[in-house]
DNA sequence: AATTAATTTATCTTTTTCAATAAAAAAATT
DNA sequence: AATTTTTTTATTGAAAAAGATAAATTAATT
């Protein structure tokens, strides 16, 4: 993953998790006291400026009362490959 | 988040990603060729020892071909709390 | 049973999260 | 405009992730 699909990737996140805590009409002090993530961390992950790990996300989840799906991105857009049984033709040879 | 639901979130994710994984007939080294993620890490991941960051997690997705949401539990099961405007009574107030 | 393939575990080094704290900047209120 | 609230940034130290490699288990094939 090159370093702008990341950034890309956990800006999205980072908005999603800003938009249903406000949702919610919570501060991040509160977000933080709710979840056990310091007011400081939240703050790079809403912005996008830090990679955390699943169990951090889980818990920020629960905190808003919100499946952890609805906080990441390609949930539902379907970007026409989820079909069932697209990956027959799923050969490694190339890869390997 | 105590231990013991910090390793259960993490072992069903790492269930998750290893059935997928075999669904498509990949090996751990082949997923983690794919993914760029060692493979003596993507084992750590499958049986609940390591809780990756979510940049991770998605490369695994983009790898497997499916949506990072497919891959953590709490999906679609609804657990009687995600009905709309169920937030209104969620008063703080209680924890600061 | 022996060999081979696949997975797990261990060790080592580097990088990054994370909490805590304080300080700076930005936004909102009066 | 000045004050207060909220958010961001910076710093420090500790814990953990991650890659690499190799060794040890376990599973599968012949």
């Amino acid at each position: 993953m090159d370093k702008n699909t990341k950034n890309e990737y956990l800006t999205e996140v980072g908005c999603r998790i800003r938009k249903v805590r406000k949702e919610r009409g919570l501060r991040q002090n509160q977000l933080a006291l709710l979840s056990g993530i310091s007011m400081a961390a939240l703050s790079l992950i809403e912005t996008g400026k830090r990679d955390l790990r699943i169990t951090s996300l889980h818990r920020i989840a629960v905190a808003l009362a919100i499946p952890v799906a609805d906080l990441l991105e390609d949930g539902k857009e379907d970007a026409e490959g989820s079909e069932v049984g697209k990956y027959e033709g799923y050969d490694l040879e190339d890869y390997l």
